[in-house]
DNA sequence: ATAATAATAGTCAATATTAGTCAAAGAATT
DNA sequence: AATTCTTTGACTAATATTGACTATTATTAT
């Protein structure tokens, strides 16, 4: 416990407060105070300590007032199917590809056929088009791993 | 909730009365006293956090005797809702807009709790960020578009 | 009636107050 | 020595707050 390094300590300050609560609302400047760093090391600390793999989802809000909240969600047991299909899209994905990862949701019942058309219409080649094939592959890959990572959890 | 700021109070302290009334009549020098703040913030509050996308209407008369009125909107049925949404994003997107309009899908029971967390999933900033926010603020207007039409028959 | 004045609300740009990004430097680990 | 992780700070972005100026409507005076 001695050798920790400051970013550690600021992760254990945190996660301390998630132990008794659902989630913690900080100002940034206060932390960074509290600890002596620099704010922008607030913003390290979350990116490497608190996502979504990580079972956290952070949301902030700049200007008077503003904050970051980070909360706890439950990532779900039955997950495996969600995690593999995340690692098998890479940075790219083609359209055919995708039907086919929608399907298996499908037939994983992790998704109902409402959900189904939303997620295809999320993906939809003439949403997502910008006269470059390859900018839409990555487009498709993305939206379609930030989708799945929400899949993981339930609020 | 207690650290907010006064926007949010504002806010909240309005929508608290809409929670009980089809509509809420003020005069704007009052409610800038109550709050402390100069007169132009009631604006403010208004334009950010009263649009038609969030489903109010608001009117306005200047001179003695002068008021704003805030009034909930009743958009006749389903299509109505979608359409007009439609029609209010156009090309570009912002994503406090798009968050609103979210909202008011789930206000009015177009779509439930996890169906908004998909659809954010899929316009998540990371998700569509290419380094150029005008490109970024297009594919969210494409996407929801794409989405709001497939509500359409979707149902 | 008309003009002047008072009493409102609206607009817009400047400033303040936050958080985010990114790359470089430094430290720790392999 | 190379690689990875941490720390720092300059710059950027988003949101809120403020106030000077403008526009509209009502009231009062002539």
């Amino acid at each position: 416990m001695a050798d920790e390094n400051i970013s550690d300590l600021i992760e254990h300050y945190l996660k301390e407060i998630l132990a008794d609560n659902e989630q913690v609302k900080i100002r940034r400047s206060e932390i960074a105070g509290l600890f002596d760093v620099v704010p922008s090391q607030i913003n390290y600390v979350i990116n490497t300590r608190f996502t979504i793999q990580n079972g956290y989802i952070v949301e902030s809000k700049r200007g008077g007032g503003g904050y970051i909240r980070i909360e706890k969600v439950h990532l779900l047991d039955d997950i495996d199917v969600l995690n593999s299909l995340i690692e098998a899209i890479g940075n790219k994905l083609s359209k055919r590809d995708s039907e086919t990862i929608v399907q298996t949701l499908y037939n994983n019942d992790l998704i109902n056929r409402r959900e189904v058309s939303i997620i295809l219409a999320a993906i939809d080649k003439d949403a997502i088009d910008l006269n470059n094939s390859d900018l839409t592959d990555i487009l498709r890959a993305n939206i379609m791993v930030s989708i799945l990572n929400r899949l993981r959890y339930e609020r």
